[in-house]
DNA sequence: CAGGATCCAGTGCGATACTG
DNA sequence: CAGTATCGCACTGGATCCTG
């Protein structure tokens, strides 16, 4: 049984497949499903998913920071800390997944 | 410049995520699209994507179908005459993939 | 015309190791 | 701790050819 998660880049020319673009990505749902019930760290983040990857987590997260879904807020410190949050155009994308979940539950 | 569009399986271990599986494919979206507007044969699909390989349309459909989104009219006539519609589950599939579209217009 | 079978390039992501 | 670089393997999907 495979793990393989994401599939291939959409042609991202129209506004679906561009919304898909951003959520398809192994451990995206996971991420933005914990970023909606709290802010969270990298270390957070590998700690709720010990089967993923830091290298991962870190690259994912950072595509949801490109594309404008998360954000940084880095605390400028020693160890490092560094926090993630939804921005808001993040939260308009909450409804979305809920409702593909919904749909999801007849699968 | 690459077009690959999928990226990995999901987990599959929460509804959210089976949805989203089942989307994601290259075409699967445009696929999805075209069976909303009206039944169609492989070779209408291969006229609407002539980007798309023929073995790629075939595949991803039989995804579809095998998820249950999608199911076959085979006319069992020479030359062959496959008809492919939307199953009742997969119309319910269009508001979910709607409502991401009125979100990627903000992408 | 539907749809396999092959072959192959490009990509996703895990493991691991290293830096400031 | 956060983040990056390297390596390696599994998977997607394009091209092409073949059959009934």
């Amino acid at each position: 049984m495979s793990t393989y998660s994401r599939k291939t880049k959409l042609k991202a020319d129209c506004p679906m497949e561009r919304a898909l673009n951003v959520m398809t990505g192994k451990w995206k749902l996971a991420l933005l499903c914990e970023l909606n019930r709290r802010n969270a760290r990298l270390v957070d983040f590998e700690k709720k998913n010990p089967e993923a990857s830091k290298r991962t987590l870190a690259q994912q997260l950072g595509e949801l920071v490109k594309d404008g879904i998360v954000q940084k807020k880095d605390f400028q410190v020693y160890p490092k800390k560094v926090e993630y949050s939804l921005t808001s155009l993040g939260k308009e994308l909450i409804p979305v997944i809920q409702k593909m979940g919904e749909f999801g539950e007849k699968l």
